[in-house]
DNA sequence: AGCACGCCGACT
DNA sequence: GTCGGCGTGCTC
């Protein structure tokens, strides 16, 4: 096998052939990387898809990989389908894939370094902007262009540089950057001609004065004895010993092992260890189940007989996870491996030392947020002889390696955040777990307690298998929740602040008992719209379109969609009025009121402001958890699936924003939100109340939600969608194009439509400006095509692309970026 | 996605 | 007249 076909991280369809030299014939296999030179200076890591030995197209001169970085495949052929049918499905490139599935320090990318020549004092004039340049390097030699690029004052560095490269003053060079540095500690091992016994004996004797070296050399050579004793190793005198423990049992400093390094009878070397938690935590045994439980657990199993899927439909607080956890038991000792995927709040360390109690070591925990390094060292794991057995992750650990998957579970299957929304590949990981399942012949759970309609419609029409446990675990009573009535308050001017009469007492009698109160409220910053209260006029973020968001603690108004921040403007620029208002409420300004109403209230703002790290989100839900906080104020962050004990009071502020969302999934979405939040309340002694506060009383959903009726919600839901031609009866696609230039967008986007039109008919919807019609200076257009169930989507996706390439072959329109969201959310 | 090449406007 | 803007096309 002479060629190789390969992958590479970019946005590119299709793969690049090389060729192999000599030192890789042989050795190079389907999964492994090679770092291969692409364009003009470039190199990336590429994975290889296929070995063969017939030459492309003559007229290519092929080029030859620089190394191959693996000696066993990183991915297996599965994994490679796998990526294929994602790639298809969701529409976009196999190299974007790749790009997601690798963590960085598993894609090495060539930088260019730029170096001073000695012929830098060149007495020939530079312009300012190359002796910039020159001052810089001189600071510091061979630095990166990136770098270069930042420190300077110059727009773009690129001309710059190639002139000091024609006047030969500096050099550059493209280095491969290895971002990923296993972790090492310092091991000492005796020189090998100290291993024989008489030189060794010379040395014991010519040291008597020295007690110290001896002492330090009689214990490195019982470390070691005792080491290669343990590890059946060569029992030679070559084995090493850790530097500190060295130290520490022999009593001695570093400089008597430095004395030893000089003469030559000790050497050190870094030894590598892995960053993984390895230490194997007490292994407690599970609790056992209820009957509930023990009845869900087997008719999960008798459901799993029949069908791959089943969903398990569970109340909040019924304990689904001790059902989890007996399958996986049953998974592991099958030796069959498990994923566990949870939504990226919902892993917390909670969950995982729970988890880890019962599965010890056979556990390991893929997150977004852990540490680049980390995120490499369980790829390697994952793809070595010894895999993880269960792996607990959220939406990406779908994409990491596995040989003998048994079961996928999906906690919280409704979750939006298994959508990947923005970098391509957008794909949904609840659905992309069931092809993945499928083809390891798995079975796949999913669980929530407020089922998505697409997965309830599926168990209803019997594709998946379904089980309930209405009750929730330890016999804790649902909520009660009650209807307060905004509008009828807000008429009789009885409710000025953003907290009813009701809610406001009922918050002081929680507060009486020591008992805690969640406050819900799906705005984060102070206040949503500042309005010019004379013209009407409301800031607009210069890039998105979309109106900004007043941050009282940052002291600016903030884009909630590209991050931009801007200055308060103290007047109005379209009519210099200087009143201007902040209305609504986000939850900073909800904590602010709170603080002026329960002085003495030990309060916590839960929302992506002030849950950036990881650690400030753990230590809130631990304070709150362990009653260090009053009143926890949050987004939807605080609707997740956590458990706290001692919540009395559920307060969701204001029904109407979810519910008013110009989206065919807002009262579904509202009903999950709300009865996630809803679930949040209530223990063994006392029923749990929640103060639903709203505008429409009336509206259906708002008693579903009270009547903890999912099935009425479902049943009228599906009569909507299906009377307006929506998901679960219809699949939608969304066709985006984005371009610098809005008329000519609109114009593309117009012709695409009239396209697509031409061939789906009434199926197509649009182009029409999206909820925010531009972005970063981009102008955005989206069509949407529902296509009925049922119909052959491979089909519809082959006329899409076609459609596309047809829009991009007119001239005017081939700069034009035309991407697609399948099943978008 | 990067990067080079190439064609037009605002500066020496 | 050149520098440098970005529009265009290619990368095994």
């Amino acid at each position: 096998m002479k060629y190789i076909d390969t992958l590479l991280p970019l946005p590119l369809n299709g793969y690049f052939t090389y060729v192999l030299p000599a030192s890789m014939m042989g050795k190079a296999k389907v999964g492994m990387r090679v770092v291969v030179p692409f364009g003009t200076k470039k190199l990336y890591t590429a994975m290889i898809v296929r070995l063969h030995n017939h030459p492309p197209a003559p007229n290519i001169e092929l080029k030859e990989p620089l190394e191959l970085l693996d000696s066993h495949g990183l991915v297996t052929q599965k994994q490679l389908d796998f990526w294929i049918w994602l790639a298809d499905y969701y529409m976009c490139a196999m190299g974007e894939v790749f790009k997601a599935a690798l963590p960085s320090g598993l894609k090495l990318e060539s930088e260019s370094i730029v170096t001073l020549t000695p012929r830098e004092n060149d007495p020939r004039e530079l312009t300012t902007k190359e002796e910039e340049v020159v001052l810089l390097l001189r600071k510091k030699n061979g630095q990166r262009v990136t770098d270069l690029q930042k420190a300077s004052r110059q727009q773009n560095i690129l001309p710059t540089l190639h002139q000091l490269l024609e006047k030969g003053i500096l050099t550059l060079k493209e280095e491969l950057l290895r971002s990923y540095k296993p972790r090492t500690e310092t091991h000492v091992r005796l020189k090998k001609a100290y291993c024989e016994n008489k030189l060794l004996a010379e040395w014991f004797e010519s040291q008597k004065q020295a007690p110290k070296r001896v002492a330090l050399l009689t214990h490195y050579l019982q470390l070691s004895k005792a080491k290669a004793a343990l590890s059946l190793a060569n029992p030679s005198l070559l084995v090493e010993v850790e530097k500190q423990k060295l130290l520490q049992e022999a009593g001695t400093s570093s400089a008597i092992l430095n004395l030893l390094i000089t003469q030559g009878v000790f050497e050190t070397y870094p030894y590598e260890i892995g960053r993984l938690d390895t230490s194997t935590s007490s292994v407690v045994a599970q609790m056992p189940l209820s009957e509930t439980q023990e009845q869900a657990y087997a008719q999960i199993l008798a459901s799993f007989e029949q069908k791959p899927i089943c969903l398990l439909h569970g109340v909040t607080s019924s304990g689904k996870t001790e059902v989890y956890i007996r399958l996986i038991q049953r998974e592991l000792e099958a030796g069959r491996q498990v994923l566990y995927l949870v939504p990226e709040i919902a892993l917390t360390t909670q969950i995982t030392t729970r988890l880890s109690r019962i599965f010890g070591n056979k556990m390991g925990v893929y997150h977004s947020k852990f540490p680049d390094a980390e995120r490499v060292e369980i790829w390697k794991k994952q793809s070595s002889e010894h895999p993880y057995q269960l792996l607990l992750g959220v939406r990406s650990s779908l994409l990491l390696p596995f040989n003998h998957l048994g079961l996928i579970i999906v906690d919280e299957e409704h979750e939006t955040s298994y959508k990947q929304q923005d970098p391509a590949p957008r794909y949904n990981a609840r659905d992309a777990a069931l092809l993945l399942a499928h083809q390891f012949g798995a079975n796949t759970l999913l669980g929530t307690a407020t089922p998505s309609l697409e997965s309830y419609a599926n168990a209803k029409n019997g594709k998946y298998g379904l089980v309930c446990m209405t009750t929730r675990f330890g016999e804790v009573q649902l909520p009660k929740i009650e209807v307060v009535d905004v509008k009828e308050l807000r008429r009789k001017k009885s409710m000025k602040s953003p907290f009813s009469p009701r809610l406001i007492e009922e918050i002081q009698h929680a507060l009486d008992h020591q008992k805690q109160v969640i406050l819900f409220q799906n705005r984060r910053g102070y206040s949503p719209i500042m309005e010019c209260h004379k013209c009407g006029w409301v800031p607009r973020c210069q890039q998105c379109d979309v109106s900004l968001t007043y941050h009282r603690e940052q002291q600016r108004l903030v884009c909630h969609y590209c991050g931009r921040s801007y200055q308060v403007p103290t007047q109005c620029p379209s009519c210099e009025e200087t009143d201007l208002r902040n209305l609504g409420y986000g939850t900073e300004k909800i904590e602010e009121q709170i603080h002026q109403l329960f002085p003495t209230a030990r309060t916590a703002r839960m929302d992506l402001d002030t849950t950036r790290s990881r650690l400030a989100y753990e230590s809130m839900i631990t304070n709150f958890q362990q009653g260090h906080t009053d009143i926890l104020i949050g987004t939807q962050m605080v609707t997740k699936g956590l458990d706290f004990k001692g919540v009395k009071v559920v307060g969701i502020l204001d029904a109407d924003t979810m519910l008013n969302q110009p989206d065919f999934r807002s009262y579904e979405r509202s009903f999950q939100m709300m009865s996630q939040v809803s679930g949040r309340a209530g223990r063994r002694e006392t029923q749990g109340l929640v103060l639903l506060q709203t505008k429409q009383k009336d509206l259906a959903v708002i008693q579903q939600v009270v009547n903890h009726d999912y099935a009425a919600l479902f049943a009228e839901q599906m009569e909507e969608r299906k009377l307006f031609h929506y998901p679960p009866y219809y699949r939608l696609t969304a066709i985006y194009l984005k371009h610098r230039d809005a008329h000519l967008v609109e114009e593309a986007a117009q012709t695409m439509g009239n396209r697509l039109r031409f061939l789906f008919g009434e199926r197509v919807l649009g182009p029409d400006r999206p909820a925010v019609a531009r972005i970063q200076l981009q102008y955005i257009r989206k069509i949407l095509l529902k296509v009925e169930r049922g119909a052959p989507m491979k089909n519809v996706r082959k006329t899409l692309l076609a459609v596309q390439q047809e829009v991009l072959a007119m001239d005017r329109y081939k700069a034009i970026h035309i991407y697609f969201d399948v099943d978008p959310l």
